[in-house]
DNA sequence: CTAGGTGCAAAAGGTTTGCGGTTAA
DNA sequence: TTAACCGCAAACCTTTTGCACCTAG
């Protein structure tokens, strides 16, 4: 894998054949949320970008952000009443909210065990997508 | 006005011994979300509520929500950007979010499941709680 | 040419806060 | 009495919308 910090290119890619304009603000949009996946706001995502491109708008990266989640290549995590949180991670994952600094972290949690809680699930509820949120601390680990 | 609303005792049973008082606005709130679990809204418990008492405010109501689930006597649960939806139910569950109707529903979630889940994460994350949303379509029966 | 994007500013929710007045322990 | 609580309104933060301008196909 190349330690590129060009990841637009992949934007490109991806998007090609969705009829989707992969615009200069959408690639940088895109390439702020690869190169640091803290799950920041809307609104940190609009300073970050704002360092490449001075003048774009705060709505200008709502609407990116809204685009990149219809192409489902981001998604939305609310872990928090207050601002959402973006997530450029596809793999299947819950979030782990850790209250003691408010940060946000992927956890990997094994299929089969997303398809037994699925199952749990009455036959003719037809679920499209399972949200899995932790809340707590995570220890240091010297402790 | 005399003060004898006492027909929520299950509210005072609760709060009891808490420092919290029960007062009328906090038991005809609690009321209200015990009465029709359709998680409503905080503009939702208001206009339910102001049928029984129409001079509260909409700040006491959000002030009463945030005392019940302080208390843990409530959940927020949220489910879109937008109003935070709240739950009476304690009993651990998830939730599922029926695209169609735009409602949310509880569903039991065997507790061994549950367990499964959160035996995933790494042994440092210590989980306080784990919230579970479904989203998709509830299909008819006679289907 | 025209459909789709952008930037700006204003508006629209949803929630919190500050303050004067009230009530229960 | 005093700390907790209520009602009201304004403030606040996040997100959406309307409109003029621009650009790619």
């Amino acid at each position: 894998m190349t330690p590129s910090y060009h990841n637009s290119d992949n934007l490109s890619q991806r998007l090609a054949g969705t009829g989707i304009r992969p615009t200069p603000q959408r690639e940088i949009v895109y390439s702020v949320l690869i190169s640091k996946r803290d799950h920041p706001t809307a609104d940190e995502v609009f300073a970050r970008v704002k360092h490449q491109m001075p003048n774009i708008s705060l709505a200008t990266v709502y609407n990116c952000l809204e685009t990149l989640v219809q192409c489902h290549l981001v998604r939305q995590v609310n872990v928090e009443r207050g601002a959402t949180r973006y997530c450029p991670n596809l793999h299947p994952h819950a979030h782990f909210h850790d209250e003691a600094t408010g940060e946000t972290l992927d956890v990997e949690i094994p299929q089969h065990i997303l398809d037994q809680v699925s199952s749990a699930l009455p036959a003719h509820f037809k679920a499209k997508s399972v949200d899995i949120l932790f809340r707590g601390v995570v220890e240091n680990k010297s402790l």
